[in-house]
DNA sequence: GCGCTGTTCTTGATCGATCCAGAACCAAAC
DNA sequence: GTTTGGTTCTGGATCGATCAAGAACAGCGC
């Protein structure tokens, strides 16, 4: 037992140099660059090194010296199990951890922004660069990291000036779902939307609440139902709204279950989410509504349940996956993040915002009007 | 742009002591032990800091003197992707970040350990200890961190002398299931079995595979159902076997497929995993085998798929959440690991496997054997 | 023999913090 | 007036590596 109480300091490179011999340089390229010593005396520090049970070079004290972490973090606004049971952020994790997977980086994950006050677990993290995802404006985290001067790109929102975003036209997706339904000849829609503040409220939309709204990605998908809406003639104000505090298919369910039973009922319900979508499926099954015959239905991400959802969810498809890929992937290649040794030219700028493809997906929750 | 090229160097304790009049340590404790310096001149050095654009200390340089990297690493065999498709894999990942949340920790998650050959990933992490998941024997990655001496914790396999090891009681898990089929009458059984050896091998069972087996948790399993067909006086010899690469539904299907177009065809089915039980009831669906009348079927690990599989689907309940959340409180709180200012006494001993309860839970899937 | 190039290895500075021992100062106690 | 005690602050050592510059020595051509 005694060997673990008495904290016997690790071995290090010194040491090891000390033993053999050498400089403590020729031990660390032993270690990290082989072509920068004779073979034999490699072999002779690996040897060495075996013997005395010295691992190879501390990565704390190798980051400090480098600047190079070999990780990069995301943040999260919920708990990590919540993030694994959304189908959206886990494609997004999938699209990221292809990327590290490429770079042999690690993937630090850091959840729960949105609650944490305490900068701490942001602030005493070691990674190259971070990925923030779907943050309301003024996450305390988010703050913290900015101030830190670490490279960032945001996944989703906030949209930040001079911060790179990576994310999708959510008004043109939008717009899409609404001039869908008002194109099968709809005039009574409902709107089931993902909360416009973090504040955990869930109930009937309230015009002060998406007006102050802190998140960039509910504003913009409501504009463009709404701008579909109008284009199609119809009065905006008509259309109802619910708002869900998380997006998961309970709230979703609840939404569905208020706006289907307001009269006139409406014959087309739009939710910003498929989980939120596949909720109001849900609450049209416990009504003993049909969909699509009394109840079209449009979600928003085309996760994988959405075609096996019955019926399959009519949706505005996002690429989730690429957009994890392509924000690691900006965050690794871009100036402010790259080692500084390599070529700066020919880069995006900072601060820029890519917009990947959306695309309508019909299926089967979506029909012509019933007749009034 | 040019303030990016220039590189111009970030602003460290050190110069902010220096514009102030201060010493360093006095910055320092501003922003790690506020109780060490008035009021005032932490007020001061905050309102500098602020001026200076410091955000605080440098978290690798902290790491280094300090010793502590406030994240712990899990190593999973396969690509993260995989890891998120896979039920039990993300439970026990909840049950982890469940305890990394109490402890303000990170998560560095370090997949793909089965294929990567190269250290590298591994050894270039900052965490305080390592939770490794189902691994195979010999894994190159945890042959690194073993040699490198940090804190582990193995949750299943592999079963290595001195290190400590979170699981379930596999053999009598298996037994249960076999046990419960037995009981029902069943004569003519089949098992499904996750893989043996880490080299993609998908196909029937093979004595040489199963005695060289490197997979700890696969090899319990099967003497377990094995235990319980002797038991019941029946030839262990005859029960065929198949051999899934990875455990999911597909290949589980191919196994449910390849067993039951067996003379005799088996009227029961034990599954190392439930996706794979999952993949069997495919099978039978595909053959037009009637389940439970026909083919009983019971599945292990009980994730959330098992209620809702039509039938739901008698399996072997193992604590998934619970099992990563004690690993990480086990990782932390165990000596080698904690801290070494903390009190060393009244702990389990290091190399200490902790087992946690199975249940066999009944659902729709099992019944009495068809008449012969 | 002289300079040149190239390989192999070493020295000393550096990354950015924390920690230990002690200095300076003031107030209370004897 | 000296001791004691308690804050508050400082200087230098330290964590464990990498890196830039240069020394030592070899081989090679002329």
């Amino acid at each position: 037992m005694e060997h673990r109480t008495r904290a016997r300091r690790r071995i290090t490179l010194q040491d090891l140099a000390g033993t053999l011999g050498v400089s403590k340089t020729t031990v660390s390229n032993a270690f990290s660059r082989p072509d920068q010593l004779s073979p034999e005396l490699r072999a002779r520090v690996m040897e060495a090194a075996r013997a005395a049970g010295y691992a190879g070079p501390n990565p704390v004290a190798r980051m400090l010296r480098t600047g190079r972490a070999g990780a990069i973090g995301l943040i999260l606004p919920e708990s990590l199990p919540f993030a694994l049971d959304d189908p959206a952020t886990s494609e997004l994790i999938r699209g990221i951890a292809d990327a590290c997977e490429e770079r042999r980086l690690g993937l630090l994950i850091v959840p729960g922004a949105t609650r944490a006050r305490d900068p701490h677990t942001i602030t005493d993290v070691a990674v190259d660069g971070f990925i923030a995802y779907s943050l309301p404006w003024e996450t305390p985290a988010l703050q913290h990291v900015l101030a830190r001067g670490e490279p960032v790109v945001v996944v989703d929102e906030p949209r930040i000036p001079g911060v790179a975003t990576v994310g999708v036209d959510d008004f043109a997706g939008a717009r899409l779902a609404a001039g869908h339904l008002v194109g099968l000849g709809h005039r009574r829609l409902g709107i089931v939307a993902s909360p416009f503040r973090p504040d955990g409220y869930t109930g009937r939309g309230d015009a002060a609440r998406v007006s102050s709204s802190t998140f960039d990605v509910a504003t913009r998908r409501l504009q463009g139902y709404r701008a579909a809406v109008a284009d199609a003639g119809l009065a905006v104000d008509d259309v109802p709204l619910y708002e869900c505090a998380l997006s998961d298919e309970e709230l979703g369910r609840q939404a569905g279950r208020d706006l289907l039973e307001r009269t006139p009922r409406p014959t087309a319900i739009l939710a910003m989410s498929d989980r939120l979508a596949i909720g109001v499926l849900a609450a049209a099954r416990d009504l003993g509504v049909a969909v699509p015959a009394e109840l079209s239905i449009v979600g928003f991400d085309d996760i994988p349940g959405a075609t096996t959802s019955r019926p399959s969810l009519t949706t505005v498809r996002q690429p989730l996956r690429l957009k994890g890929y392509a924000a690691a992937r900006y965050l690794l290649d871009a100036p402010g993040t790259r080692p500084p040794d390599a070529a700066p030219e020919a880069l995006p700028p900072d601060g820029d915002e890519i917009s990947l493809p959306v695309e309508l997906v019909i299926r089967r929750s979506t029909a012509g009007a019933p007749p009034a």
